[in-house]
DNA sequence: CGACCGGTTGAACTGCATCAAGCTGAGTGG
DNA sequence: CCACTCAGCTTGATGCAGTTCAACCGGTCG
């Protein structure tokens, strides 16, 4: 737990490294409700913890994450948003998480007035929360009750379109022929500070998948899975 | 980690003990929409992980949990709620949580269509889920990077009003003289699933902060807190 | 009174963190 | 084109916080 710098105001903090999408998309788009689209690197903050929250996101393109520190530095990262989700959204006066991009990004920014006023911005924003919700519902599964081979497992399960969520259907007993390539665009750091483990655990994790050739890495974040199956069975939801 | 009961269909699932409220509530009641209240006694199930989602709940007065099981029993409590929080949207077709009181509560039952209809609805609605949110954007940092006597002294704090959570104003340096009583009506297993701890460690954490004169345990569910900028200072957030 | 349930306490174990090297590959400059 | 550097990653050795297993305690209920 590095992160000394962590300790001190929004505005001085560094920023981290990283950036990959994680799940699929929420249908609707807030595009009818105007608002400048913002274009951001990859590692750039949007907005830190503890500013003012004056404005609504959604994230039109590119991949974001929001995390908390503790004074000590200890982080925690608590989504990683993928296309279609909404952020920024704040019941006090001030953002509860910073938000930082992982890849290049395209953000809108909504008058938070606005919400107030459209009642179908309204009903977009109860969809789009409601499914935040269950994700965080699942993440605090994992966090409080699993391994950290589970971890990795089901967060390398998250990553593969129609499994690893609540709706996974399972593994598929017989043949697991079934192989699938990812890109994570997180560095070892933001895994690990998703997965409340450390760095070197993740990668321990990582090279014994590797080892019994359950996934193949072919680059830190390019990852091949050989046995998705095999692989959904270590997530410790089946 | 017993719940051997619990790799099986959601109505098959055995109740838990526990019981007691833990922050303070949202302004908004959804009275004026209508919908059944229903009396719930101690340890009832509102409604199980997996079942059809048909209604919005309200709880009105007690305290309910929401928690998920992993196939071999293991528990997370994923949310403890108060007198107006809402519970039961789901943004599939299923619950994905299983609802249970702690104590006697009462809860408003609201159609699913009435939702979608009433603008009104929304926005309370998008109030009360953006406040969960960040409660669980806090227990996502409690779950992921504190230590058993942080957690415990976090869960504690909470349960102080205008302590423990984003907008506390952290330990007053000089005088400790503050004291607190609390009614947890919660039992170790549920603080301990809440908490992603085992019963044992929440145990010793307790009579520790007792042997240091922290706390003094009236009843298990009974604790007064001797010095509550102490225990603040123990949540690892200040 | 005995059984049972929730809680506490002790002793031993272990999974993950911590500490410490070494490795790899991209960028830089001579 | 090669030496150097530096960041991100991997690997090994060791330590410890929290789990596991087990015994016991006190209150309650039949």
């Amino acid at each position: 737990m590095a992160y000394l710098d962590a300790a001190v105001t929004a505005q001085e903090r560094s920023a981290r490294r990283g950036g990959a999408p994680v799940r699929a998309a929420v249908e609707a788009s807030l595009s009818e409700f105007g608002g400048k689209v913002a274009h951001h690197e990859a590692h750039a903050v949007v907005y830190y913890e503890g500013d003012p929250a004056r404005r609504l996101y959604e994230l039109v393109k590119g991949s974001v994450m929001l995390y908390k520190l503790l004074p000590d530095g200890r982080r925690q990262v608590v989504e990683v948003l993928r296309p279609g989700d909404i952020f920024g959204l704040s019941d006090g006066a001030e953002n509860d998480c910073t938000a930082e991009t992982l890849t290049a990004s395209e953000v809108r920014e909504i008058d938070l007035r606005q919400v107030e006023r459209s009642e179908e911005l309204q009903r977009v924003l109860t969809k789009c929360l409601t499914n935040q919700m269950r994700v965080l519902h699942e993440h605090a599964v994992l966090l409080g009750r699993k391994s950290a081979v589970e971890r990795v497992a089901s967060f390398l399960m998250h990553l593969v379109p129609d499994r690893g969520g609540a709706g996974c259907i399972g593994p598929d007993e017989d043949a697991d022929e079934d192989s699938y390539d990812l890109q994570l665009h997180m560095t070892r750091q933001e895994i690990a500070d998703y997965l409340g483990l450390t760095i070197e655990t993740v990668s321990r994790v990582v090279s014994d998948l590797k080892r019994r050739g359950v996934i193949r890495v072919d680059k830190a974040d390019k990852i091949h899975l050989n046995k998705v199956c095999t692989l959904c069975q270590m997530t410790g939801m089946h």
